[in-house]
This record gives structure tokens, sequence and C-alpha cells, in this order.
DNA sequence: CATGAATGAGTCTTCATTCAT
DNA sequence: CATGAATGAAGACTCATTCAT
């Protein structure tokens, strides 16, 4: 993972990741089946680990505001530490085979859902008011993403900074009103 | 651009640009020092008519309000046709070399403080309240970007829709209450 | 032959050759068969020239040793000027074709002929003890061709210098006795 | 090295080399970084030959002008199992890199000392009378060189033949005066 | 008669993958 | 079970040569 972000996956031979790893390069293809393999066993790991994170950060969250940040936070504290797999996804897709991709596409969609689904539930609960939930779902996984994909521009932020600005983007914009920030703060739902 | 989008930078080959474009490999080089060099004019022209179409797009508007808008719209209408540019800028950035990268670079935060202006302006004018223009910057021009990095998952949106739905979120962001749809669908494509 | 002699003939591009030259790519090979070619036509010239200035200095002199001398003078006269003639043929002597290659073989056992004639005449009239004036005379021929593919060793030398020097070392080989510089310094340089 | 004497550098192909030494092309660049890289190695071998035979040669001899026929015999005798670098040393020298260049001219320069200080020490015990050590010297080395780049022309001489002739030629010039092989045969010092 | 755009064969070089040890 | 030497296919790039204009 270090090295596909580091060099891409064309710019990183086997050679390079057998001898970060210390062992040989025939060791290497013990463990794996294709260089592409690398690829797909580092996505694998992303997602479980994102996938673990959000469902401990929801376990017992009812309402969907508090929800949504609580999938934002741990969205974003998983991202941090897989920065790289993120870069990663969306430079070296294009080198997964079809199987793999159609895997990842079903994993990345779970994400939107994950997104989408509190939007509807916020909406029939009237505490959103969103025309297009699945559209939104998709910018606001886009948006958590930023951390990794602009991490040079955003070198100054602090990943709580980022947060808390992203949060107040967001609320704002999907409770239609203006919402404070010490609001959220306190977490209060909005009304 | 469409080889390099549809493959990847690393999957394309010179040989395959030559008899897409129905000239000799020879040729090629006659316009193009590197193959690398074919990614940075590609990158150039996008750019170039971006920079053209948000200006034209500005002239002769003041409100920050309708200023945003229409930046949206001229973007997110380049980037439509230059679809393939947006996905090989994310995706195959690490092949430029550094002087082309900075170049880019520059380019891009072109964009980056072209949306911050509006906003600060907004912010001063009283129409906007953002605690940080350069980060919400960041997602903005992100989101645009939206529209060719999900352009899979999008494939049931029209270009229209999406504009609106993107503007109405944004928007509500921004402002801090709800903006009707109505109001901004009263305003004019920009060409 | 510059191009030729600065870069090597596979460096050398007949795009080169023609924009040295003035005129087109086409306008060369109004002239030339092949890139080849011009290497053998650069050879002919040398010959010439060589041939000519040789002949013109021997005419009326009857004396072994005075022609000794003065065919080493025209020799070195003419090297002078085609110095990077001689590099081509040591340096380039593979490009040829086997049929131009016999051509040259043929021109330069004219001149060993030429020295070593001039040795058998001074073995007869006993100015020369001379066991192979074969052998002696291809010895001779290369140190003529030494001033050029010597240049760079040698840049402090004057040509005249070299003449002197070279002379006098033959010439004490041969004659088998001390010969002063000073005679030699009576002899007039071959225009 | 036997294939850039026999076709020169440029149109020797790694392939050619890689299936000559019966190893795949892979593999060549396992044991060097470039095409050019396979000259510096073959030079470096032949100066290294060089070195270690000379200066076994050398070993215990004082006299001026037995030193100088040792040195000349010994060089001859490592040219001849050479010969192939020689050439190349003549006509592939464009190919070297400025870095490589300087070794190779240094270890050239090494041996114009080799033959220079030889006839220094003579001419202060008096056994030589020579205007220019360093412009003799360099056409000695150039003499020896002869033995491998008029291969051909001498293709009826025996090294040992020429070895004989060419001490001969050298010690009369130098020594300056008539010297019989058979003298220098028995390695008696000339007086 | 001159031009130089177009061609594409041929070269060096890299690197994923295999497999004998 | 680990190793890393060996392989050779594939790709970027150059340049002599042609020929339509």
């Amino acid at each position: 993972m270090k090295l596909f972000a580091q060099n891409g996956y064309h710019n990183t031979t086997v050679r390079d990741i057998a001898r970060l790893s210390n062992i040989s390069i025939g060791s290497v293809y013990d463990y794996v089946k294709n260089k592409e393999d690398i690829l797909f066993l580092v996505s694998q790991k992303f997602f479980a680990t994102l996938k673990e994170n959000v469902e401990k950060a929801l376990r017992g969250i009812d309402d969907p505001l508090m929800k949504l940040k609580a999938t934002i936070e741990a969205t974003l504290t998983v991202i941090d530490t897989f920065q790289e797999y993120v870069l990663i996804t969306y430079r070296e897709s294009k080198h997964f085979k079809k199987q793999d991709l159609i895997g990842i596409f079903r994993q990345e969609s779970f994400f939107i859902d994950l997104f989408m689904n509190i939007f509807k539930e916020g909406n029939e609960k009237g505490v959103f008011r969103m025309n297009d939930p699945f559209l939104v779902a998709n910018l606001m996984t886009l948006m958590t993403h930023c951390w990794a994909l602009k991490r040079y521009s955003l070198r100054e932020y602090s990943l709580f900074r980022f947060k808390e600005i992203l949060i107040e983007f967001v609320m704002q914009g999907i409770v239609g009103q203006g919402t404070a920030i010490q609001e959220i703060g306190t977490e209060k739902a909005v009304q």
C-alpha cells in the first residue's frame, strides 16, 4: 500500500514490494497469485476496516443526524489511517480485473448506501429535506475522500478541524438552515 | 485523452494512440516530445478551456451568489466535455514530471482561488456565512469533479439534474437556509 | 565530415547533415544514395587531396631521404586539414559496405606503397638499412596519422614541431645515425 | 568484445551479445547497467591486464634499454590477446559517457607516462638522446597498437617478427646509430 | 528542382513470473 | 518452505528513407 501510494501501481515493482516486506520475490507469489492481486488484497483490508469501524460507531445511535455525524467521523478516522489506499483506489482502479472491480464497486456502494439510508431516514423523520439522497450520498462520500485526495493542499489542517468544517458545511446544506458549530458540538438535534 | 481515460496511462501504448489518431508512431513524436508530454498537452487544453468558459460566464455578474452559480455551471459544462481529463488528472498525476506537476498544481489552485474569492466576497457582503472559505472551496471543486469521477454510478443522471441538485446542496449549506430549486432553475445555462 | 568526426557516424543524423549544409533532407538524397555514401564521398575527397599534394611535393626530387621528408611533410599538411577524416576512417570503417571498404583499402595501400618504395630505393642506394620496408611503411603511415588520432594529447604542439620531432625520430631510426634537426629545418614546407 | 570488434558498437545488439553469451537478454542486464557499460567493462579488463603484465615484466630490470624492450614485449603480448579491444577503443570512444571517457583517458596516459619515464631515465643515463620524450612516447604507444589496428595488412606476420622489427626500428631511432638485430637479441646494452 | 511530413522497422530496456536448487 | 537467477515479451523512442506537393 505504501509503495503503491508513493509511486503508483506501475512504478512499483514486485521486487520493491518483496524487499520492503523483507521476504523473497518467490514468497510474495506464495501469498498472491498476481501483482494485481496485491492491489486487491489492500482494498479488501481497507473496506473491512472501514466497515468494522463504521458499524461500531453507529451502534446504539438512533437519531439520523447523530448517525450522520458518527458515520462521517468514523469514515474520516479510517481514511486518515488508510489515506494511501484512497489515493490508490482513485488512481489505480484501471488495473483491477473486471472481476475484482465488481467486488470493489459493490463495497463502495455499500457506503453510498450507508449515507443514503441515513438521509432517507432523516427525510422520513422530517429532520432532512433532501430531494436526491442518492446523489448527495455520492457527494458526501467524495467529500470524506477529500481528506486523502487533497492531502497536500490541506497539509496545514488537522483532522479535527477538517471534520468540523466538513460537518458544518454538510449540515447547513442538509438541514437547510443556519446551524452554528457550537450547537453541533453540543450535539443537540436541530429541530 | 480517450485512451488514457479508458485504459489508464500505462496501459495505453503510443502505438494505440497513433493508431486511433490515424497517424504513424513517428508522426506522434513530431508533435510530442514524450508519451508524458501527451498527458501534459491534454491537461493544458483542459485548463485553457475551463478558464476561458468560466471567465466568459462571470462577465458582468456582481452578486456573489449568482457568481457562484455561474461558476458551477460553467465548470460543470467543461467537465462534461472533458470528463476523461478529470479522471486522468486524479489517476495519472504520478506520471507527470515534477516540472509539469507544479504547472498543473498552479492551474488547479487557480480554480480553488476562484471559488474562495467568491466565498470571501459573499462573506463580506453578508450573503454567505462561512468559517473556512479555503477548505470549502476545495470541497466545492471536488464536488464538481464528481460528475466525472462517479460517472458510472451517476449514469442515470442528466447533467442538468446533477447541476440542480449540486447547487441546491451547496446553496443551502452556504446561505444557511432553504433555497428553492425553482429560483435556481430560472438561471440561464451558461454555454 | 565535421559532424561525423564530432559525434560519430551513428550519432550523426541525416537531418543534422542537411541542416548544417543548409539544404533539405530530400536534396541530400539527390546527391547521395545512402547515408553510408556520404562517408564514402568524404573518404574519396581525402584521398584525392592527399594523392595530389604528395605527387606535387615529390616532383623533381631524386634523393630517397629528401623524398621521404617531402612525403611526410605533404602527408602531415593534408592530415592537418583533414584531421577529422582520419578519425573517421579509424572509427567508422565498420560502416562501409564491403564494396566501399575495398576501395578505401586500395587507396590506403597506395600510400603504404609510396613509403615502401622510397624505403626500398633508399636501401638499394645504400642510404637506408632496413630489414622490412613494408612493415616500417605501415608504422610510418600510422605515425603520420598520430597527428589526428592523438589530437587532444598533443594539443600543445604546433604542426611544425610535431613534424620536426617525427622526422627526427624516423630518420635516426632509418638512417641509423644522428641526423641534426637543423638540416631538416632548411627544407621548405610543402604547401 | 568479439562482437563490438566485429560489427562495431552500434551494429551489435544486446540480443546478439546475449545470444553469443548463451544467456537471456534479461540476464545481461543483471550484470550490466547499460549497453554502454559493457563497453566500459571490456576496457577495464584490458587495462587491468595490461598494467599487470607490464609491471610483472619490468620487475627487477634496471637498464632503461632493457626496460623499454620489456615494456614493448609485454604490451604487445597483451595487445595480441586483446586485439579487438584496441580496435574498439579507437573506434567506439565516442560512445563512452564523459565520466567513463575520463577514466579511460587517465588509464591511457598511464602507459604514455610509462614510456616517457623510461625515455627520460635513458636520457639522464646517457643511453638515449631524445628531444621530446612525451611526443615519442605517444608515437611509441601508437606503434604498439599497430599490431591490432593493421591486423589485416599484417596478417602474414608473426607477433615475434613484428616485435623484432618494431624494436629494431625504435632502437635505431632512439639510440641514434645502427644497432644490429643480433646485438639486441643478445640483450647487450648498446653503448 | 526542392521540400519536409510521414513512415515503421528496429533498438534498448524493464519487470512480472517461473522454477531449479 | 524459501530463494533469487533466469526468462523474454512488450513498450518507448529514433531515424534513414520515401514521395506527394
